[in-house]
RNA sequence: GCGGAGGUCGCCCAGCAUGGUCAAAGGCGUAAGACUGAGGCUCUUAUCCCGCAGGGGUUCGUGGGUUCAAAUCCCACCCUCCGCACCA
């Protein structure tokens, strides 16, 4: 077994039996409830879900070494259809997928065969979670877990939706879904076979009549096109139906009758007839009453909506160019019995007036794109270009009714709603694409009756969802518009459907409860779940009673306890408990989760708590991604935790993932990367371990100094960062910049055995901890600190430990070091001897009194130089000074604000002190032999006269 | 189409809300040197271009604009990724 791998199984055990992530309500105690979206489990856990959580984690620790009452629980999702869709295909014997479950999944030949029970493979996986859950080291309260199918956990959802549907939050409806004949169910995105993203359409059918008053309903998408007709279209070759449809005479082709059928229709078909029967008849436009002719459209597809389409050949491309096709051949026509006069008679009625064309735009298209017929390819990008030109700009014109003036934009939804109220029209759904189904079956649509809605579109629950918005903290803050789109954005969601795992719905026999709709408040179960599993509540005891005073404080305890086997202050106890940890404090997921869980999460809160009890905060981050591409199983990089950890170790997979990125960027797996980091913890373990093992001397000098300043920067950055959840900028910062700081000062030692750097490591790991719990660990137990880092107490930045000036004079060395490398550079030498010179004292006084002068607005040489003149100690000087002013001026431009401030703070430094004990340092760095002369040092070796170029803070340099 | 997020020096990515401190942090990669029996470990240095003295030039998707000054502000355009419903 590795090293790491035993650091990590020792430190797993030391907290699970000091119960330290277990945590209690603490009234003394402020407290923080954190939680990530509970998995589901048809698979196991992934790198994917490891991002996620270790953001999570890593914000857990660092609160819990804050001081905070840290809970985080951890659940299981098993709701749903997908769990017994997979077992479905094992029991079938899918090869490709049992394959996939063998070797990406790693599921042994034994187990798989008892994957036939659903139950059985969701535990298998769960088990397999909970043990990369524990490895990766999450810092979780086990007692508080549950699966989705708990009885106990049912009873929770039971209440949720019985009092949704109290206060009108639940509504019952129909609704069209893409449905597979065969299974008898809806098939979703992940069920089909082709036709991913294809949606229902809904079709508005105006109805046309014959004289005989049969009803021809024509299927459009742009019904306020109806004051252009000019004629209908009949595919002459298709079958079309006469058939009673809810008691109206219609005519439609015979694949409608079938669809329309299932979507909540009474058809009975009465005749099949071939479309040509229908050429040359006359029928009567409802909402002008005026006559038009059935032509032959052999475009006409009797598979899309009714099989029936009317012709607006001004707007239309295809309108026209069948009509264009018919007038070019009038023998055509009397084939079909129609008077070709009648034909060459039509011309195309404009309504539409739209920006960049005249009066016939679908005319002028066909011409412009050169389209040849009907059958011309090009055709359908006509259609697509101008129907969009059209909706965005189009104005209707004087012939159209009371619409005459609108925009295509705001008559649409007017129309069709007036329309319907009138009786001329009506609607229907089709697909615009075919859907297959897994099974191979072809996909139609069908309306649900009696479907159990989510009612979304209440415009006093979206305002109550703002509210929530309005008071959570989002991280990254960019995601808020984003919240408040989805709010608005969201309809009526069906809640329940018939299959799958998941809570019946109390009141509905038959439906279950769909897996989004049964996880938006369950944070709240956690609190008492503890309990209820400690004390064996039973389900039954969990009645809407008990629930309502547990989580509204609803009722009289007394009477409320006494209807089932719980005890009063059991009772108190739960409802004490749910008290001290709600609201949540931090909800963190993917951002795919934001459109649909997250969202609802707040529609649910807003629905049922109190708005003291609404979310405190919600992370969302990216999508993980694997050497650049979307992980999925089928690509074959698809990374298991459980695999990352056995590679790579808990902290490198933990690092490696949370380095990836952090607001709504997505994080990219590199296995490259993640293995370098490995053999970075491994030097790590070494660095640190080196240092706190030897001994230590208690040394004072401005290194030490510098170096505790530094810490209490990098403490003060990763603090800020980590409660921005900024998780990547906080790693980088403890892991690296941190590193790099200790390693600079052991350079410049030319030692690690100070009582400072030891202070500093201990600084270090915990400012590490939250993120490599398990190797920080280890080495705080080598610190001799005792107790856990887990739990020992985040480091405090502290403004008094901050010494400027022993900044500012590293800052001296390696600005030297930088010129001195650059002059090297420019020269192609190889140093024997560098020679530094420092600026004279009268410089600084010019210098200090222009930085002076930068901090409090502009600095004006001639002002400047006014002042110099009248200071007895300068005069001597002046003429040098003309010159130096600015040079100094210059140089000030490029130094920041902050630094200049503490320019002026400090005064004087000596730099000639600062550079001579350095200068051993330096010599090794340049390999060559270090000099330092203060310019005003008359003795001074000096065979270029560089001795003048000095400058405060920029000494010059000569090089031999 | 609608909505959201982005395009930065070989790669991954900081910076952009408050313009100057930005040739632009950090990590990776690459190169040289040190250490080593050896090293794919580790440490140091370098890493846009030019420069025999600490300097100069050209960069932050593209094209304009504002400004003494723009990676950062404004406008237009191009490109990439994500979500779009009964499904986790």
């Amino acid at each position: 077994m590795s090293q790491t791998k035993q650091i990590e199984q020792k430190w797993q055990k030391r907290w699970e039996e000091a119960k330290l992530f277990e945590a209690d309500p603490n009234p003394n105690r402020q407290k923080k409830l954190v939680t990530f979206p509970f998995p589901y489990m048809n698979g196991p856990l992934h790198v994917g879900h490891a991002f996620t959580a270790s953001r999570v984690d890593a914000y857990a620790r660092f609160k819990r070494m804050q001081g905070f009452n840290v809970l985080w629980p951890w659940s299981w999702h098993w709701t749903g259809q997908p769990l017994l869709g997979a077992s479905q295909r094992v029991a079938r014997g899918d090869e490709a997928y049992i394959k996939v479950l063998r070797e990406v999944d790693g599921v042994s030949a034994e187990e798989l065969q008892k994957f036939v029970d659903p139950f059985y493979m969701a535990q298998y996986y769960t088990n397999e979670g909970r043990l990369a859950v524990k490895n990766i080291g999450f810092s979780v309260d086990w007692r508080r877990e549950f699966t989705t199918v708990m009885p106990t956990f049912q009873k929770f959802i039971e209440w949720q939706y019985k009092n949704l549907k109290e206060k009108g939050y639940v509504t019952q409806g129909t609704h069209p879904v893409v449905w597979c004949p065969k299974d008898q169910s809806p098939t979703g995105d992940h069920d089909r076979q082709s036709g991913e993203g294809i949606t229902p359409d809904e079709y508005t059918l105006i109805k046309y009549c014959l004289d005989d008053g049969t009803i021809l309903p024509a299927a459009t998408f742009r019904p306020e096109t109806v004051y252009g007709i000019t004629n209908m279209w009949i595919n002459p070759e298709a079958t079309y139906v006469e058939a009673d449809v809810d008691g109206e005479n219609w005519i439609i082709s015979q694949q409608a009758a079938e669809k329309l059928k299932e979507q909540e229709r009474k058809v009975i078909v009465k005749r099949a007839f071939l479309g040509r029967e229908l050429v040359g008849k006359f029928f009567t436009n409802p909402i002008t009453n005026l006559k038009f002719p059935i032509l032959p459209g052999w475009f006409v597809n009797p598979k899309t909506a009714t099989g029936i389409v009317y012709s607006v050949p001004a707007h239309a491309p295809y309108d026209y160019l069948a009509l264009r096709d018919l007038q070019k051949k009038p023998e055509m026509l009397i084939q079909f019995g129609v008077d070709p006069s009648t034909v060459l008679a039509i011309k195309p009625i404009s309504i539409i007036k739209v920006e960049g064309f005249g009066a016939y735009p679908a005319i002028e298209i066909v011409e412009k794109m050169g389209i040849t017929d009907q059958n011309d390819p090009k055709a359908d990008e006509s259609t697509n270009e101008l129907y969009k030109k059209e909706f965005h700009s189009g104005i209707l014109k004087a012939n159209c009714g009371i619409y005459t003036g609108k925009s295509i934009r705001e008559a649409k939804d007017k129309l069709i709603v007036d329309f319907k109220e009138l009786g001329v029209a009506d609607s229907m759904y089709d697909l615009s694409e075919s859907v297959v189904c897994r099974c191979m079956t072809p996909c139609i649509v069908k309306i649900l009756s009696d479907q159990w809605f989510l009612n979304y579109s209440d415009p006093k629950w979206k305002e109550l969802a703002h509210q929530v918005i309005a008071q959570l903290t989002i991280y990254p803050d960019s995601a808020r518009p984003w919240f408040n789109t989805v709010i608005d954005w969201l309809r009526e969601w069906a809640c329940a459907r018939t299959t799958g795992f998941g809570t019946p719905l109390p009141w509905g026999k038959g439906w279950i409860i769909e897996t989004l709709s049964d996880s938006t408040i369950y944070m709240a179960f956690y609190t008492i779940n503890a309990q209820i599993k400690a004390n064996s509540i039973k389900p039954e005891s969990l009645t809407p009673d008990v629930l309502d005073y547990i989580f509204l404080g609803k009722g009289d305890r007394v009477s409320v306890a006494k209807t089932v086997d719980i005890s009063t202050d059991l009772l108190d106890s739960m409802r004490n408990e749910f008290l001290y940890w709600y609201p949540l404090d931090l909800r963190n997921s993917a951002k795919e989760l934001v459109p649909n869980h997250l969202s609802f999460c707040i529609f649910h809160h807003a629905a049922l708590f109190p708005p003291q009890h609404w979310p405190k905060a919600i992370g969302v981050n990216g999508m993980l991604m694997v050497e650049g591409q979307g992980m999925h199983k089928s690509k074959g990089n698809f990374i298991t935790l459980k695999g990352a950890i056995e590679k790579y170790g808990a902290d490198a997979t933990r690092c490696g993932l949370l380095l990836g990125a952090e607001g709504m960027d997505d994080p990219d797996w590199r296995a490259d990367n993640i293995n370098d980091l490995k053999f970075k913890f491994d030097s790590f373990m070494g660095f640190a371990g080196n240092i706190i093992a030897s001994t230590k001397t208690d040394e004072d000098t401005p290194l030490e100094r510098w170096l505790t300043s530094r810490l209490q920067q990098r403490i003060n950055d990763v603090t800020v960062a980590l409660d921005e959840l900024k998780t990547r900028t906080a790693l980088q910062t403890a892991l690296f910049e941190t590193w790099n700081d200790l390693r600079w000062y052991i350079q410049r030692k030319g030692s690690a055995e100070t009582k400072a750097i030891g202070d500093a490591v201990k600084d270090w790991l915990k400012l590490l901890a939250p993120f490599a719990p398990f190797l920080c660990e280890e080495l705080w137990s080598q610190t001799g600190e005792g107790g856990f880092i887990s739990t020992a107490k985040w480091p405090v930045y502290n403004d008094s430990k901050v010494d400027v000036v022993a900044l500012e004079q590293e800052t001296l060395i390696t600005d030297v070091m930088v010129d001195t490398n650059n002059i090297l550079k420019a020269m192609k030498i190889m140093p024997n001897r560098i020679i530094y010179y420092t600026a004279a004292s009268w410089k600084w006084q010019v210098y200090l009194k222009v930085v002076e002068k930068t901090l409090v607005g502009e600095a004006k040489i001639n002002e400047l130089m006014r002042t110099f003149a009248t200071d007895i100690t300068l005069k001597p000087h002046i003429k040098d000074i003309a010159p130096l002013v600015p040079r100094i001026i210059k140089a000030l431009t490029k130094i920041s604000g902050d630094r200049k401030i503490n320019m002026a703070k400090i005064g004087i430094i000596d730099e000639k002190i600062i550079l001579d004990d350095a200068s051993t340092f330096l010599k090794d760095r340049f390999n060559a032999g270090i000099t330092v002369y203060s310019e005003s040092d008359i003795q001074c070796f000096d065979p270029k006269h560089r001795a003048t170029m000095a400058m405060p803070y920029q000494p010059a340099i000569y090089i031999e």
